[in-house]
Order: C-alpha cells, then sequence, then structure tokens
DNA sequence: CAATAGTTTCAATCATTTTTGAAAACAAGC
DNA sequence: GCTTGTTTTCAAAAATGATTGAAACTATTG
C-alpha cells in the first residue's frame, strides 16, 4: 500500500471509530491527520485535505484544542496559525479519560445519587427494584470511575506492569 | 422525591448517556425501563410509558436482544410477548464489552495492522510520522483490549478485588 | 489608520439518523 | 382455512446533528 492511501485509510476508519463512540466524524478525522503529520498544519491545509470547509475546519480544531488534543503554534514571521496534535498516545489517552469523566461520568453519577434518594410511598416492590438497580449501576460506574483516575495519575511504566500481572495471573488461576 | 420522578429522570439520564456514547438514546431507554421494572413488561407496557411508536418500540428490543441485554418471555396463556433485561450489572458491562470489543475494536485493530504494512516510497519523514503514530496507537488499543479480555473472563470478586489493590499501591506510591 | 490576511461566528442548508404508522406477515384458536 | 391478536417490516416523514459560506470580527503590516 502507498502512503498517501494508507493515510486516507486510516483517517477514515478512525472518523468512523470516533462516530461510533459519539465523537464528530470530521473531529476524529481532523485528529488522525494531525496525528499522523510530522509538521503542524495550518486550517488551509486542512480543508484541503479532508475537503471541508473553513467554518468546519475552525469548529472541530476548537473543540479539538477544548479536549486539550491539539495545539496553536504561531510560526515567527507567518501570520497564520499552525495547529499540530499531542502525540504521545498515553498522553491522547489520558486527556479523553479526564474529558469524558468529567463531562459524562460525574453528571451521570449525580443524577444516580439523586433518584437514590426516592421516597417511599406506594408498591414496596416497584421502589426496592428501582433502588437496587441504581444503586448496583451506581456501584460499578463508580468503581469505573475510580478505576479511570487510577490511570490518569498514573505512570505509564507502573501501570503498564501492572496491568500485565494482571494478565499473569487471570491466565494462571 | 416521588418514585414515578425518579424513574423518569433515571430514564431520561441513561438515554442521554448512551447517546454521548453511539447509542440510540430511545434504546438506552428502552434498557433502562426494563431494568428498574420488576416485572417484565410488553411492547405495548413500553410504548405507552416511553411513547414510542410501536415500530421504534420492536426495533430497539430487537437491538437489545441482539446485544444479549433483553429476553423474550412467553407467559402461559398470554398471547403477547414479554421483555426483562439482565438486571446483574457486571454480567451487563462484560456483554457491553463483548459487543463493542467485536463490533468496533477488533475492527479498528484490523485496519491498523493493515496501514502498518505501508511500503516505503518517497518522504522518509512522513512514512516514519505515519508508521510511529500508527504503531504506537495499535499498542494501546490492543492493550487496552487485551485489558477487556480480562475483564470479560474474569470472576467479579477476583476483579474487584485486584482493582482495589490497584488503587491501595497507587495511592501508597 | 487603512489595507490586508486571517479567524470566528452563525443562520441557512444539507445529510444522516431516528421515528412513525400502516401494511404484511405470523401464529394461535376455533 | 378463517378470524383475531400480535409482531415485524419498511418507505416516508420528522428530528437531529453536521456543514457551509458569507459577513463580522481581530490582528498585523506598512
Amino acid at each position: 500500500m502507498q502512503l498517501a492511501e494508507a493515510k486516507e485509510k486510516f483517517i477514515q476508519e478512525w472518523g468512523t471509530l470516533g462516530s461510533k463512540w459519539g465523537i464528530n466524524r470530521t473531529m476524529a478525522q481532523v485528529h488522525a491527520l494531525l496525528l499522523i503529520s510530522p509538521e503542524s498544519l495550518s486550517a488551509d491545509d486542512i480543508m484541503g485535505t479532508l475537503n471541508i470547509s473553513r467554518g468546519n475546519a475552525n469548529m472541530n480544531l476548537r473543540a479539538l484544542i477544548d479536549w486539550g488534543l491539539v495545539k496553536k503554534e504561531h510560526k515567527s514571521g507567518e501570520r497564520r496559525e499552525y495547529f499540530y496534535a499531542e502525540k504521545d498516545i498515553w498522553e491522547v489517552a489520558q486527556q479523553v479519560i479526564v474529558e469524558r469523566r468529567k463531562r459524562e461520568l460525574k453528571p451521570v453519577l449525580k443524577v444516580l445519587e439523586e433518584v437514590k434518594e426516592v421516597e417511599s410511598g406506594g408498591d414496596e416492590i416497584e421502589l426496592k427494584a428501582f433502588v437496587d438497580s441504581v444503586g448496583d449501576l451506581s456501584k460499578v460506574i463508580n468503581q469505573a470511575d475510580k478505576f479511570l483516575e487510577v490511570v490518569v495519575k498514573a505512570d505509564r511504566n507502573w501501570f503498564f506492569n501492572t496491568l500485565i500481572k494482571m494478565f499473569d495471573r487471570s491466565v494462571k488461576s
């Protein structure tokens, strides 16, 4: 496969994956493009490569900056802005976890706590089913949240070593 | 808060969370409703509670069955079908991991392997940037995939104990 | 400060996804 | 094999989400 074809395929696939996980397809594609570019790119470069409008490029670049995945660069002597992605995938993963935890996990945990405080009223069986389900859910999501907190605070070497130990244990037992 | 209000709020929130993670809002709501219902429900119950059409209810129920999160029940003497959700959240989580790994992680890993086989052609710096990025990505996603494999195979007690040990270690060091 | 180069915004448009509802298919009972 | 109650399908409509493009805005330069 030629480099151009491989790049194209990678960008498309990253866009598809993003869209399946609630991330705007174009945003994921812009991210993919910047990930594989050794040099930082201008808005025009991105518009040209991905065949998108200026407004679209701008919006998705801002969103990526907002997620902490892309940064601006001002080249000296140049008037226009250039953009580059964080290339260290461990950093990228941590950043995505930080943001999704903040934006999506925390709010849902808050609501679960709220609805658990339901008053006892009519049907006790219904009430119990509700409180039990919500309680279990909140336990598991809290567990996942704590785990992700460890991931974002962890040193990558410690973390990967720990994971590997987990795999070994699970294989042996 | 009254039970009815709490249920409504929970269903809405679960729908919102689903839609942020690439799961049809209504599908998530149907799942939420079945999760908190002590009894299995008919399509009409679901249509009525969520104010959705018969076709919509049917489609999303099928999808949930396809994901292994909901099952049909034929009540004796009754002609219509009833539906109930797997209530054990650990089972639910495992099932979701199984499906998303199969549907989304495996395909992307396959494509990453493919595009890594790019031929050396023109610009070596570009080529290296591409191969490095894709290689790192594939390493991290593979790691995550392996971890999830452990999760779905794991006994819940062993797994949670292991996680707790991880937290302790990460706090101490 | 006027001209120029570039960025940002946002109402209108376009594309995609979801939902509806009615018809077809199916199944059970008579 | 007809009737009745139910589920399934799917084309069309509605809703949602993404994209455009042009105008407004901002910053830089001479």
